[in-house]
DNA sequence: AATAGTTTTGCAAATGTTTTCATTTTTCTT
DNA sequence: AAGAAAAATGAAAACATTTGCAAAACTATT
């Protein structure tokens, strides 16, 4: 309630209500052990009476570090991204720091600008979702020697630390659980790939998965769709109109397999006795799904924990930790993949 | 690739490099228009060679702005927040500022924590979910008049800007149509509503509608459930368990509703046939869900970018602007809500 | 009560910028 | 080509802190 009529309160102004130095407010803060009880207690009052509080942007032209971390993602408005953020969000926040968070939607040259901002505020550590980076952001990331970190996707082959799962094998696991179930006539639901490592890899595990069948995916059978329910939805209506029909549709995430669900649901079709249905992800809500989701796990939530871990870690001990982490993708089947049933598919014809 | 093998370059370095004083240096990043061209390009060279980064602590404390604006949300991990989060993320990019983030899981006492540390990061403004916090900070905020916005909520008592819509009205609208279409068991499932006053709004208005009809939620009708499908779905199951069926299930929001129509499907009832159900919100997805959902629609992504300017806004006129918005909550009557059957809900129970 | 040791405090320099004001350089006018 | 006006630059102070070092204030020991 107490309105301050005066500019904010800085040390100084505590120092002097407290009749004690600057130096000595400083100290009570960041190292009490060296003041005086009683001292703190005085500077303690004061400080409450002022409300002052500490800037942390005087500290941080000190070299001392910021207590931000920047996470750059493509899109926050997404279901996996907000368990990633979350995630990794509460678990550096355990120790102490704070995210600065901005997306540019798969716009790797958007990335940049903002992974340059980041480091403008000085952060501690730049958290990026996927590998595949502009040349710039690579080399500025290298260049600066901030702690940096990839997300979501995993490759031996990186440079930088890197947790997450490897996509292709996700791709991999759920096409060849597909093929193997007896399935030909196969059609695969994708994003955009471009700027997208992570639906990139997906989509040639699933190609090279089912090419070991001697199976590709028929050109009328693939669709690209933007990423979201009704846009998936929309797209299966098309694809089931055609006279040629699949018996399975792979799906590049969790949410689009929803939208063909709900439009199998719109036509009075059935999963798995009509169409088999997958996803990848298995994002929260995938398994409660009715009929629930067949797809692959990748543990959002254990990945950005483990993140937070890393980056802490990197930041703390100056020496890079040159351990990345591997969360192997697993396959869950569930009720919306089975067998072909031949005489049915082919009544579908 | 030139690893630098010095410290971070600063300005006195690239002054140094271009042959000209720091004040130049920072001239030709600020004001750009007051150094002469031949210079500024010396510079630029310089700062590329060096791999200059403007350190954006340094200027903060000479009380230039920050640029960074604390967004602090209960949760990250929940569509709607999601939503929110990133319109209200991309309208303030716009105007170059970043979102510094952090959730408290609706503890408010985490969120004075939060708030105390945004406020030491020097954001130049902060937005919280809601208009109940804590008193402390209230006082906190009233104090360090530093600007501050309430999102997702409105009322026209708020203390502080709000940007939003009235959850009462919300809950109030839905009721109102389920009981004008003629039900009277009605149940109604809700998230915990301590520590959120949008849940708790929604649930008053529920309430206060169906009284209008001289109904109240039966005792055994009221589900407390938390936050997820899986929840919901489980809950549905034990409420339709019971001897004393109701007609109608009014859910605190759309993705306990979507757990709900999960639920039905598996037990092989549909809505509105067996049982009308209703959601809150229109999350993306719900208009596609099968069958599609009826519900009120909270327009998330206007509001973050309403917010997002009037933060803006407060930030840049030291005036404060004095004009909370309201988004107006409307109904979306789509396929999951019905007249009531009564020879059907008769041969239900 | 004097000394040595320890704890507590303050001074001053340092951090990386921006900005005001003064000075120097350039351009224009005659 | 000189003088005035305008444009460009630099020096130094300011911003809110932290920290190494030295001084001061206590405690303990004899």
């Amino acid at each position: 309630m107490s309105v301050n009529k005066y500019k904010k309160a800085d040390i100084i102004a505590v120092a002097k209500a407290a009749k004690v130095s600057p130096s000595t407010v400083s100290r009570s803060f960041n190292h009490p052990q060296l003041v005086k009880r009683t001292t703190r207690k005085r500077i303690d009052r004061a400080v409450r009476k002022l409300g002052y509080i500490r800037n942390r942007a005087a500290q941080t032209i000190h070299g001392i570090r910021s207590g931000t971390i920047g996470l750059i993602v493509p899109t926050i408005d997404h279901t996996i991204f907000g368990e990633l953020i979350q995630s990794f969000s509460q678990g550096v926040d355990s120790f102490g720091f704070t995210i600065l968070l901005a997306s540019h939607g798969y716009d790797l040259e958007r990335e940049y600008e903002l992974t340059r901002k980041m480091l403008e505020h000085r952060v501690d550590g730049i958290a990026l979702i996927g590998l595949d980076h502009s040349n710039d952001t690579h080399e500025l990331l290298s260049q600066q020697q901030t702690p940096s970190i990839f997300l979501w996707n995993h490759s031996d082959q990186s440079k930088f630390q890197c947790v997450g799962s490897d996509n292709y094998q996700a791709g991999y696991l759920i096409a060849e659980h597909i093929a193997s179930l007896g399935h030909r006539d196969i059609a695969g639901m994708f994003p955009p790939l471009t700027g997208n490592d992570r639906a990139s890899e997906r989509f040639r595990g699933v190609c090279d998965a089912i090419a070991k069948y001697g199976i590709t995916i028929a050109q009328d059978h693939l669709v690209r769709t933007p990423y979201s329910v009704g846009a998936a939805k929309i797209a299966t209506g098309h694809l089931l109109a055609r006279s040629h029909k699949p018996t399975a549709i792979i799906c590049g995430n969790d949410v689009l397999a929803w939208g063909v669900l709900h439009a199998l649901s719109h036509l009075n079709l059935r999963a798995p006795d009509d169409i088999s249905v997958t996803g990848i992800g298995d994002f929260t809500g995938s398994a409660d799904f009715e009929p629930s989701l067949t797809t692959v796990r990748i543990p959002a939530g254990a990945i950005g924990l483990k993140a937070a871990e890393t980056m802490v870690a990197m930041i703390k001990n100056e020496t890079p930790i040159p351990t990345s982490a591997a969360f192997p993708p697993r396959l869950k089947i569930r009720a919306t993949s089975g067998p072909l049933d031949l005489k049915r598919s082919m009544a579908n014809m």
